[in-house]
DNA sequence: GTAAGTTTAAAACGCTTGTTCGAAGGTCAG
DNA sequence: CTGACCTTCGAACAAGCGTTTTAAACTTAC
């Protein structure tokens, strides 16, 4: 009745990116980057299997639902970069002593740093489907997924709490949040000001470009005396 | 044919925020919340005249279509909020000398602010509606809106220059990124964090709180030293 | 070979969507 | 009152939506 697939990924450049790699994976494929450009809502089953070349009822088939599709494509990533953030935490806390802010920053950079490199574009795309639905406020985020990974919010909060002493519990929370704010929508691409005017940031999406400004300024916000 | 009303704003708080006020207003105060809440596309024209008591046509007689409904929600607020900004780098620039970063900041914190506390909640609704479009790329920001509001990224940019000469075109273009995109999220109240554990930050909707830690925060990102 | 699991095809389901239409009501000038 | 105009109303429209169902073809393993 359902599928149970731990294939291989094999590499598909197809004229339609069709053709190659299993049906359940060019369908994710496909609703990754249609979720990102149009939104749940605005993309529609029948343009996710056009573009994928499957039939329509292969969705159903394989996911059940429009939303379990949608809950597939955020659980096939988000694991593993919330995984990759906390293997970066415990190999730098290993030695016991207290992280600097920079090094802090980069446990989260270096795994987002990573998918927005992605080959296939895949990571690039999830990224931004992630900072999309958050600011969305998807009842998914709130209620599936928020109890699963909490434990990437405690580590970093604990983290933040020994690399920045000297800032009472409220403070830190609030700069906690400026800081992932600004690096989720900076990794998203999410250039409020080229709406505007065209072109401000140029390469705004070459990602090693947006780190090296990025992490200075992050840092500084973070390292800033208390206001209080 | 259409309307061509410029009517005063009686205050309407009826049991559905119905009865008092004209239709257009009516139609645009529930539009604004709904296109919110969830989103342009899963917002249905019949639960806004349904919210809003008033008959499904008269979306359609009032504002053409649900597009132009868009739009009208959207030219309502922005046009002011950035003239108001204007208005405050007009005043702070007045002695022809350079401004500090801080004093910079607020003159985009302060009309931002002062919609924020809009005793209707319009104003923060809008505010948040407008985080919502950027990150949703939507074609009405991209088209119809860029060229009107082109004098508000040219201000700034020219300001930006002025207060902080000793950095690159490029580099100064990256910090007016962040430094908007953090603004704009904060007034939005997209709480990264609080979807991952509940209630991280306390009173993160009242507005001054957030004034009070953002603005260290950005002006500690934008005044730290080059990174190239 | 048989059998089970996948995929395609085509059609239909009930439902919601944005939009349109004509008639009815309201208001105000003449 | 009459006539003109603006507004509201209920009903309907075609189109698209997610989903289900039928059946036939294909692959793969035993």
């Amino acid at each position: 009745m359902d599928q149970a697939n731990q294939t291989e990924q094999p590499k598909a450049n197809q004229s339609m990116e069709a053709n190659r790699s299993d049906t359940s994976t060019r369908i994710l494929d496909v609703a990754e980057r249609l979720f990102v450009e149009h939104g749940f809502e605005a993309t529609s089953l029948r343009m996710i299997t056009q573009q994928a070349g499957v039939n329509l009822a292969a969705v159903n088939y394989h996911f059940g639902s429009k939303d379990a599709l949608f809950e597939s494509v955020f659980t096939r990533r988000l694991g593993p970069l919330l995984a990759g953030c906390i293997a970066e935490l415990d190999a730098e806390e290993a030695g016991g002593r207290a992280l600097s802010i920079e090094a802090l920053v980069m446990t989260f950079i270096r795994p987002a740093l990573a998918l927005s490199k992605d080959p296939n574009k895949g990571g690039a795309m999830f990224v931004r489907l992630l900072s999309r639905t958050l600011v969305e406020n998807h009842r998914l985020l709130r209620e599936t997924l928020s109890q699963q990974y909490s434990e990437f919010v405690q580590r970093y909060s604990r983290a933040f709490e020994r690399a920045l002493p000297a800032l009472g519990g409220e403070e830190l929370a609030w700069r906690m949040h400026f800081a992932f704010s600004l690096m989720f929508n900076a990794f998203a691409g999410n250039d409020v000001l080229k709406i505007f005017v065209r072109s401000q940031v140029v390469s705004a999406r070459d990602p090693d470009m947006i780190v090296k400004h990025l992490v200075p300024f992050v840092v500084a916000g973070l390292n800033t005396p208390s206001s209080s």
